[in-house]
RNA sequence: GGGUCGAUAGCUCAGUCGGUUAGAGCAGCGGAUUUUUAAUCCGUUGGUCCUGGGUUCGAGUCCCAGUCGACCCA
């Protein structure tokens, strides 16, 4: 009644006995590991023996013989591949570092040969032998020693297909990072691009701290917060949804530039774009405005990715990264463009052939009411008018465009909602570098949609602050910060009375941070970015669930 | 929340108009093979066709409901 799977397994299990039976562990931990070389070592070493053209790897037999002698190195990792011959055999090796072939010959190893048999590919084992070239010209170790270290209770998914189910790759993550070497490249380049922040924000001066994750009140963005509870205080605290205003606090207390690179919650949907759970970067620079921040941007993104082209070289997962850079759609080595929110609905509009000064007067006329009928009994005909003036018109989303319009309440968050549908959708073919997209700071938010930025001195209705688009993707919120304790306290009361008419996401009045400021902090800009988007940036990933290694999933039924 | 598509062997996939005992490749098992590269050749094991109803002489296939997933929209 065996499932063709409980076979397998069991096939694995029965190799395992054998080798007790034998005396040896099939889950030993005894290797001696000090004359233990790296895949990465050998390639490394072995350079010098490689034919032309070096990519399809092929060395000269009478090179590595000089290079190597016949001195026998030791290697360790798991099989991935084997092909059977009778009395030679040919294995695949993998480390972290790299794959080699193994060459197993009957003549060479004597009774060792027989350590092949209860061996399968998955397996984890430490092999010795000499380095030497196959007639094809493969690097390979021929084995003088072979022996198994772990046993894998589980065949791997098909060698050449891998594993494809997009379900089970996330669920089986483990079987994935094996499988579909891809997969772990991202997490490698992942490791990287944090790494490439740390690496630019330290030689900057600014300090990495820790602030809390578990917090009384919620604060430092709009969105929905997960709720939990502290046992001996008795306290309800929520998981942060951001690290904002405890940065801020920093400043106050002294420190001009500090940075947190760490894990968020949003108690929210899950798409491609979205995890309840994700790391973000923020930084604050005191004495700083938002516009030193968009050209510190620049630098940044452009150092994380040179930073990530070289480490991934030093890897050996170069050709991961051309692969990214060969496959995308923008441009990061010119000036990013800077728009001002009005001038980006202004251009947007004159693109689509409408008329800009009437249709931003007429927005409020042009919302939906209550129960979804049209305010203004003109509005219909104007949007009728409005669709036949080009094609791009006709692909506006008109009725969700309507229908937001219907839930604001001032023009700041009217022009923020016109932003969205007839801007935001269009920057990738508005914004051009070539036949690549150009990365957009869209600057100057309405003050009402921005609740912890400064205000504009020229015109208080506009905030100092901009997001960063990368290819119609938003990938960073920054702002020159708001320190007036008095400002501040009229913003908490705003968010407070937004609640209590009913909205769902707003910040809480935070008392002690409103105190922080009435102590006085210096005047800055912050910054904030989503780490895991930055990745699938850099890496062309189309889910955020490829640049996470454990992304949450429903529970298995 | 709405729409579209999907779920068949451990993995990757076929399965015609509803018709005999559901197939292939890989993996596994047995055999041959001392330079392979997705090795090759011979033989062979392995199935809750996602679940539950329904239509029918007969359902992997058609219908309904549900579960799970992917993509698009909100």
């Amino acid at each position: 009644m065996d499932s063709g799977e409980d076979a397998l397994i069991q096939a694995r299990r029965d190799k395992a006995e054998s080798l007790r039976a034998r005396g040896e562990n099939p889950f030993a931990n005894d290797a001696r590991l000090e004359d233990r070389t790296r895949v990465s070592e050998l390639r490394a070493r072995a350079e010098a023996a490689l034919l032309e053209p070096k990519h399809e790897l092929r060395y000269s037999p009478e090179w590595v013989q000089q290079i190597f002698g016949s001195d026998t190195v030791h290697v360790v990792g798991r099989l991935v591949a084997r092909r059977g011959m009778g009395k030679a055999s040919f294995l695949r090796l993998r480390d972290a570092s790299g794959e080699i072939q193994l060459f197993a010959k009957q003549d060479v190893m004597g009774a060792a040969f027989s350590a092949l048999e209860p061996i399968d590919i998955a397996d984890h084992v430490e092999a010795r032998g000499a380095l030497m070239v196959t007639k094809t010209g493969e690097l390979s170790i021929e084995l003088r020693e072979l022996r198994l270290l772990t046993k894998a209770l589980r065949p791997l998914p098909d060698k050449w297909h891998g594993l494809t189910d997009t379900d089970l790759r996330y669920r089986h993550r483990y079987v994935d990072f094996v499988a579909n070497p891809e997969a772990a490249a991202v997490l490698r380049a992942r490791s990287l691009i944090v790494s490439g922040l740390r690496d630019f924000l330290d030689s900057e001066e600014f300090v990495e701290v820790e602030t809390p994750t578990l917090h009384t009140l919620i604060g430092g963005a709009l969105a929905r917060p997960f709720t939990t509870h502290h046992n001996a205080l008795d306290l309800s605290l929520f998981l942060r949804i951001a690290p904002e205003l405890y940065l801020k606090r920093l400043l106050v207390g002294g420190f001009e530039r500090v940075y947190e690179i760490g894990r968020c919650y949003r108690n929210e949907g899950i798409s491609t774009r979205h995890n309840p759970e994700f790391t973000m970067l923020e930084f604050y620079q005191a004495y700083a405005t938002y516009d030193t921040l968009m050209t510190l941007t620049e630098r940044l993104v452009r150092h994380v990715d040179r930073f990530l082209e070289q480490r991934l070289a030093g890897l050996g997962l170069a050709q991961y990264y051309a692969g990214w850079v060969e496959a995308r759609p923008f441009a990061l080595d010119q000036p990013f463009a800077r728009v001002p929110m009005a001038r980006a609905v202004q251009s947007a509009a004159e693109r689509a052939a409408l008329p800009a000064a009437e249709l931003l007067e007429r927005l409020e006329a042009l919302a939906f009411g209550e129960k979804g009928a049209p305010r203004n009994h003109e509005a219909d005909g104007w949007v009728g008018e409005y669709k036949a003036r080009s094609e791009r018109a006709k692909s506006i989303d008109w009725t969700n465009l309507r229908r937001a319009l219907g839930h604001c309440a001032s023009p700041g968050e009217r022009l923020f909602v016109a932003y969205e549908y007839l801007a935001e959708p269009f920057l990738v073919e508005d914004y051009r570098a070539g036949d690549k997209s150009l990365p957009v700071f869209i600057i100057d938010y309405p003050i009402e949609v921005s609740p912890l930025a400064r205000k504009k001195d020229a015109d208080p209705s506009l905030t100092d602050r901009f997001e960063l688009f990368v290819h119609g993707r938003e990938l960073c919120n920054a702002f020159s910060e708001l320190n007036d304790p008095d400002d501040q306290a009229a913003r908490f009361r705003a968010q407070v009375e937004a609640k209590a008419r009913g909205a769902e996401e707003t910040m809480d009045y935070d008392a002690d941070y409103v105190r922080a400021l009435e102590h006085g902090m210096p005047p800055a800009a912050g910054f904030g970015m989503g780490v895991d988007r930055l990745t699938m940036m850099l890496t062309g990933q189309p889910s955020i669930r490829d640049v996470i290694a454990f992304p949450l999933l429903r529970p298995e039924g």
